[in-house]
DNA sequence: TGGTAAAAAATGAATGTTCATTCTTTTTTA
DNA sequence: TAAAAAAGAATGAACATTCATTTTTTACCA
């Protein structure tokens, strides 16, 4: 196959120097020859690569929020209590902004603009299902408020790339104290209060 | 005054259009001829009312972040008490990001990339504080929970900002009902348990 | 195993377009 | 009628993409 011949660790290159100039300088200001210089390869061999910019865009998106639904979900099965799923699966988010902080960065600054082809940002929604079923299952056992699944993301989930972006303009350090805080306030606005 | 003698009506259309050009198509998407163009006016014209580019966009953040304070404290005064203020200013956050749809959408784009110059962000972030000074005053009297004002700010009031999105992008209706519930939910994240 | 030719991959330079900004002229205001 | 404001066309730089070559890899045979 001509596509597996081509180097792998090419392509890793510049997905990797898309997420940092996108980051640093945004979509507008972060031309394919810069990208191609940070990972070390002619502007012409992206094209082998990529349709073009927008599809390297695109493509970047997908496999990053790919990975992130990955990481989050990895230690999860749906054996585990509502309660601990949730947990489990909040703090495995949690971990993946802080820990791949340029990858999370880069996923809010698409999930924000126009940057990104609706086809492309539909597609990133679907691995989220997993905790979608678990705050069904929430709900069915009156463990989980009966809201819409966007307010529990809204409230749930969401606040941590509010958080990881503040902490990376460096206005504050997220640390274990905090995150602990942000767990109990995410849980609060979602659990049926007793 | 030279600068006086121009007319707002000019700049006002020239900031409109920046704002509703960027929202649909992203900074990178929106040149200088097109925003000329919704204004009604030639592309020489916005160097008269701004330095270039970069200073339209600056410029109209700040604007926008000031209309989006004004109208949220509008209606509130520092004798009222801790909880019904918080009400009555999230409610007016809430209608603001619903009824100034566009100019909360773009807010959101700048909040999410580095389209701003770091100093007109930080422009942007000074009109909060009368919310700030709430929750300090709620911390004290032991109504909200001892958490920095970046935790409570994620919980509480940013979640709006993706609810309003994703009405925007037309995934689901953001009704009377719904916001009621996601006001709850802001409230109990915050709130001291009893 | 080593040599070689065809195919694939990669490159740097070229191309043509788009765009921010400026210049010169015209129109409006006072 | 002079000064300010606005206009449209011009300018030059930056950029995405393509082109013509060169380099590397693959596959085959001596």
């Amino acid at each position: 196959m001509a596509k597996l011949q081509k180097s792998i660790d090419k392509r890793n290159a510049l997905v990797k120097a898309t997420i940092e100039l996108v980051n640093n300088n945004g979509f507008h200001a972060t031309p394919m020859s810069k990208i191609a210089k940070m990972a070390n390869v002619s502007p012409a061999t992206i094209y082998l690569y990529f349709e073009n910019k927008q599809d390297l865009v695109n493509q970047t998106y997908i496999e990053v929020k790919a990975e992130y639904t990955k990481y989050a979900f990895e230690t999860y099965d749906e054996s585990m209590s509502v309660e601990d799923g949730f947990e489990l699966i909040w703090k495995r988010i949690a971990d993946f902004k802080l820990k791949e902080c340029e990858n999370a960065m880069f996923l809010a600054q698409c999930d924000n603009t126009p940057m990104i082809d609706e086809l492309s940002r539909q597609q990133g929604i679907k691995h989220l299902q997993p905790l979608l079923d678990l705050w069904t299952r929430g709900k069915k056992e009156g463990i989980i408020k009966p809201l819409s699944e966007y307010l529990l993301y809204a409230y749930a989930i969401n606040p941590l790339s509010f958080l990881m972006i503040t902490q990376k303009r460096g206005a504050f350090q997220l640390d274990k104290t905090h995150l602990e805080e942000a767990y109990q306030s995410a849980w609060s606005s979602i659990k049926v209060c007793k």
